[in-house]
DNA sequence: GCGCAGGGGGTCG
DNA sequence: CGACCCCCTGCG
């Protein structure tokens, strides 16, 4: 990975699968912000980053050379080569080669698991421009002032939080989960150690209230670099039965197994394809 | 214009 | 399997 320090801005050079529409845009985050067609506004780990892509290389604004090698190289998982996940996960897959070939810029970033449990146990049952509303003036309450911006709040800033404190967010009954989540999240440091095995790893996050198989998936996926992990909800659901099942009837398990067998270790970058491809398609699908 | 279903990246009892 | 907290949409 080829990147210089210019100007206050990190460079960086000739980068492959990466487009900051597909990455920010195919559901596994909330915090961003389009401000161009190519420019994008991403909070994280307590910072505000401004991104651009200019023809093949990516602009990181205002970026230290520390800040971008222990945040952001990781956070963009540049150490993984998704030209070639796209090329074995395409081979002998026509569905998958259109669904790469929708959105070849996509990656998965390596959120910090505390923001992605929260933010996914508030994701249920919800939509997303609400989801990013809550996420927002949450933070906005309890997190840290970066510049203009708001931190998503760390544990500590909410560490003491009471069902009435979060009752101007709307979460509905999610609040009692939030709270929950937090109250283990202090009691336990290794709640999420990722050092953990998926399973056990798995087995802690189900143990909060409001943490189903999708979100423990969503958590283990997006912030715990478990790449095996294929979290379903009703669009996997669907795309996986109309697409490769022919219509059958599936459960969310037998869809599991199926992703399991198909795509091993790899099913996680499976399933961001094919999220990505069938919300953005399903007009044509129905 | 308003009121009222219906449903949204699930989970619990 | 139905209800859920709340918001938004579509329809009469």
């Amino acid at each position: 990975m080829n990147y210089v320090q210019n100007d206050g801005n990190i460079i960086l050079y000739d980068c492959k699968s990466f487009t900051l529409k597909d990455i920010f845009e195919c559901g596994q985050c909330f915090r961003y912000e389009k401000i161009t067609q190519s420019k994008y506004k991403i909070i994280a780990y307590s910072k505000a980053l401004i991104l651009e892509k200019k023809g093949n290389d990516i602009l990181f604004y205002d970026c230290t050379e520390k800040d971008f090698e222990n945040i952001w190289f990781d956070y963009f998982d540049l150490n993984t080569d998704y030209e070639a996940i796209k090329e074995e996960l395409s081979e002998n897959d026509e569905i998958m080669k259109n669904a790469v070939a929708y959105a070849e810029g996509i990656r998965l970033l390596n959120q910090e698991p505390y923001e992605c449990l929260l933010s996914f146990i508030i994701s249920q049952n919800n939509n997303i421009p609400r989801i990013i509303k809550i996420l927002n003036s949450f933070s906005r309450l309890y997190g840290k002032k970066i510049g203009e911006d708001y931190a998503f709040p760390i544990l500590d800033d909410i560490k003491n939080i009471t069902e009435e404190d979060l009752s101007p967010f709307k979460m509905g009954y999610r609040s009692k989960y939030i709270l929950d989540a937090v109250k283990k999240l202090t009691d336990d440091n290794d709640l999420i150690d990722l050092s953990l095995s998926t399973e056990q790893l798995k087995n802690n996050l189900l143990s909060v209230k409001g943490v189903g198989n999708k979100v423990a998936d969503c958590v283990l996926l997006f912030s715990c670099k478990k790449r095996e992990c294929f979290p379903v909800d009703v669009w996997i659901n669907r795309v996986i039965s109309k697409l490769y099942l022919k219509n059958e009837t599936v459960t969310n398990n037998e869809i599991q197994a199926f992703a399991k067998d198909k795509w091993g270790d790899k099913a996680g970058f499976a399933q961001q394809y094919l999220f990505n491809y069938i919300r953005g398609t399903s007009n044509e699908h129905i």
